[in-house]
DNA sequence: TGTACATCAGTGAACGCGCGTTCACTGATGTAC
DNA sequence: TGTACATCAGTGAACGCGCGTTCACTGATGTAC
């Protein structure tokens, strides 16, 4: 009840002169509305854990970049998680498209779209670091936001479909305990690798066969080998 | 030049009182000197990551949970990746000595030390989450600290001995690609296991099964049948 | 055995910083009549 | 086709907070002689 706040000393015409100035001779002065600011703060977003990480993330760096007032995302997004749980959303879409896309890439043979798949998500997390970290860091998204929960599923039912396959299982039938085992096998393993690659965990073995491109180009297809296979179900 | 600090108006002789009522009839009044001061930081900071994970941590916050100023720890460990840094080396030693553990811990079927290594290796993650995660944090870490990469090294290289010992390799001998992708493979799988488990991947699955203790259990188990096998070398 | 003194391990106040959020506001847009 | 007005999408200053670090200092300990 004490505190008052005092309105500034007209800002509004200071603001005008200060846009015409910084904008002469370019294009239109800048408008009172940015046009698509939802879309430019997960550019930002994902720009910023890019280059700091997930935990390097703050909404008025986001503002800031999208050159907007540090109040403003707050009209899209509610809060930092619901910003972050946007990106993760085209994330799994991203994703899941790359999944399939994998599965659909050649022959049928449930081994070699295993390993197809296999290479798409290691690959797309090696693309993606930003958005991969960001996806499995639940402490920082929104659960409840829109269909997250939902586009993330729909991604992992593609690598059970496969599972499913492997293991000679039709859509109906429940999961043995075997198929459980080569699915839950097959996700650590791929999960692991991308871990472990994005942690820099395999570089100084991969500066020895050409670098970087080693680890997906080399290490990747030596690892898959050892992809689950029918016949260890027993 | 222009700013000058005023020294505390009588600080000494309050602090004094305040400590007699504070402690009055428990023990001694608290000593000025902290007494191990270095491992109660470094509990506070394993206590301190194990809640809020090691992006929560701050030296300041350890300083408080051990009883001292905040510029009390500079004095031990120079700067917060000083102090992480030595809770991360006594992690990798206990995790080495866990693997060391588990390697002797029955008989010398290659396949089935491998498999015991798996379990020590995510047993150790889920008994140790806040140290396991600090372990792969290099971006938090002091790569200088003394001996911390060796430490490293060492736990990681019982997993390569077991390796070598499944593709029939002697210490000498050179590694061929074969091996170096089953122990990439092995090293994907169980660090990829952990990652899940921790990340509360598997819980719904494991709610099935009777919850947390499942995962361990039952979901490990199954995972690790789908191990590298020498056949799987050609 | 004493004692002077250097060194070590603390204190606690203060600094400047960037953060999320709130606030009263303003300019632009869309819609009902 | 106009126009009043509600709603939406922004501004920018201010708030309180916790952080790492610095500072001059103080109390305890260890060591040389």
């Amino acid at each position: 009840m004490s505190k008052k706040r005092k309105p500034p000393a007209s800002p509004s015409a200071q603001r005008s002169a200060d846009r015409a100035i910084g904008t002469r001779g370019k294009k239109a002065a800048k408008p009172y509305h940015h046009g698509d600011l939802r879309a430019a703060l997960i550019a930002a977003a994902e720009a910023i854990i890019t280059e700091r990480g997930v935990d390097g993330f703050t909404l008025r760096e986001a503002a800031r970049r999208a050159g907007v007032s540090p109040a403003a995302p707050a009209h899209h997004f509610g809060d930092a998680a619901g910003l972050l749980s946007a990106l993760a959303k085209l994330g799994f879409k991203d994703f899941g498209d790359a999944l399939r896309a994998a599965d659909h890439a050649g022959g049928d043979d449930p081994v070699e779209r295993l390993k197809r798949q296999g290479i798409a998500y290691v690959t797309f997390a090696i693309e993606n670091p930003a958005r991969f970290h960001l996806m499995f860091r639940s402490d920082k998204l929104d659960a409840a936001y829109q269909d997250l929960q939902a586009v993330g599923q729909q991604a992992f039912r593609i690598l059970e479909n496969a599972i499913r396959d492997l293991c000679a299982l039709s859509e109906n039938q429940p999961m043995t305990p075997g198929a459980y085992g080569a699915l839950m096998a097959t996700w650590s393993m791929v999960h692991g690798f991308a871990h472990l690659a994005l942690g820099g965990e395999f570089d100084d073995a991969a500066s020895r066969f050409g670098g970087g491109p080693a680890i997906v180009e080399r290490f990747l297809p030596m690892t898959l080998r050892y992809l689950p296979r029918p016949e260890m179900g027993r």
